[in-house]
DNA sequence: TAGATTGTTAATCGATTAACAATC
DNA sequence: TAGATTGTTAATCGATTAACAATC
């Protein structure tokens, strides 16, 4: 067991994108594809996908290209789409909400089986068939329900402290919204999503290009 | 007029990052730094923070470091933290809602100027002081009103055709929450979030790291 | 078989890190 | 002046691209 070779971060960042060009090709009833019309599809060069794909495994077939179902299937498998994670969100506001509405993530494999909040207000309503418990119950939840990801949409001067508690609670994996960079030890994977710093990249980007100049 | 040097995104993307980090020090009212003492905050390398800060000039002294309020204001300027930028919503479902709502945004120079959505149940409703208008006033809405920036929230199928249509409205930048990679003219910057693609990556890493494997 | 296209090795490019002379 | 730390050049590392032999 164990094919050693470590898959660098860049190469992991491109499979989600593989998997949604794949899935459209499917839509569309295509059944097979070269690396190089795929490459005009995704405008990336043929070379960077048969690189990508092969560090997982040798998917295609020499004078034929993928099939695109198998190697659908293929990415599914190394992104994990076939198992599923329970996950929690702590804090009920806009974002909370908005990611309790979002169909996308069970059809993923990602099930939201708890919400917690501290506001009385929110505490004890109904988000998407969900009661937000109040985060005392937290530890009681976590003990009682398996719980792999805990998704944070809490304000950033309370992330840190919640982070702790979530890791400590043993909690895998967490998905941060806030701004803060999250410092935790090595048993718990952190992915960030910074929209602030996305909207001030776009702000910078913007403002080159308005006086003249190109980004990238 | 013009230092030429062609700055490379992986730079532009860590300006926020400084920009966060120098934020907190004027808060804990830290006077200087030097790139040692960042490094060790920020987790990568004194080098690295030399190298970017210098793409833009030198913002240090030898012998004395960084001064922490000057760097702030500098990075300020680069990002444009001074300019206003007018937004405007497209999709006035969950995630337009969160979006409307985040104060941050107005903090750090976007205005929410308006809202727009298809749905007879939207349209008319007032979320955070803006009522919410019908697509079909946006061509005349921006023809009177200046908008910078369009962030899109809406349903994945109708994502190109109101990029398309904002786009040849003379928008030029576009906050792309949808799956879909927008493909458009030059003369428009398109900044991605892809939520579901940070997620498919962090259940990738933890299934990875599950099975005892480390990433990166 | 001839043509196409992969898997894979080698070359190139760009980004990060190290080193150190300049200078506060 | 001596010590500290930058700005900047050079070395290293990793990721992308090109090339081509293997093979379907």
């Amino acid at each position: 067991m164990a094919e050693e070779k470590k898959i660098s971060m860049a190469v992991i960042r491109r499979l989600p994108r593989y998997f949604r060009y794949l899935s459209d090709l499917m839509k569309l009833d295509i059944k097979r594809i070269s690396s190089k019309e795929l490459s005009e599809r995704m405008q990336i060069t043929a070379s960077q996908i048969r690189q990508d794909l092969n560090c997982f495994g040798g998917f295609g077939q020499q004078g034929y290209g993928y099939n695109v179902e198998y190697l659908y299937d293929e990415i599914s498998k190394i992104l994990g789409t076939d198992r599923r994670f329970s996950c929690i969100i702590v804090g009920a506001g806009n974002m909370g909400n908005a990611l309790a509405n979002y169909e996308n993530f069970s059809k993923r494999g990602f099930d939201i089986v708890g919400i917690f909040d501290v506001s009385p207000d929110k505490v004890g309503t109904v988000i998407n068939n969900i009661k937000v418990l109040h985060m005392d119950m937290l530890p009681e939840f976590v003990k009682t329900h398996h719980v792999d990801i805990a998704m944070l949409t809490v304000p950033n001067s309370k992330v840190n402290e919640v982070a702790i508690q979530v890791t400590e609670l043993g909690i895998k994996g967490i998905w941060n919204f806030s701004p803060t960079d999250l410092r935790l030890g090595d048993d718990v994977i952190v992915e960030n999503v910074h929209l602030s710093d996305s909207l001030m990249v776009l702000g910078y980007r913007l403002k080159e290009s308005m006086e003249g100049r190109k980004t990238s």
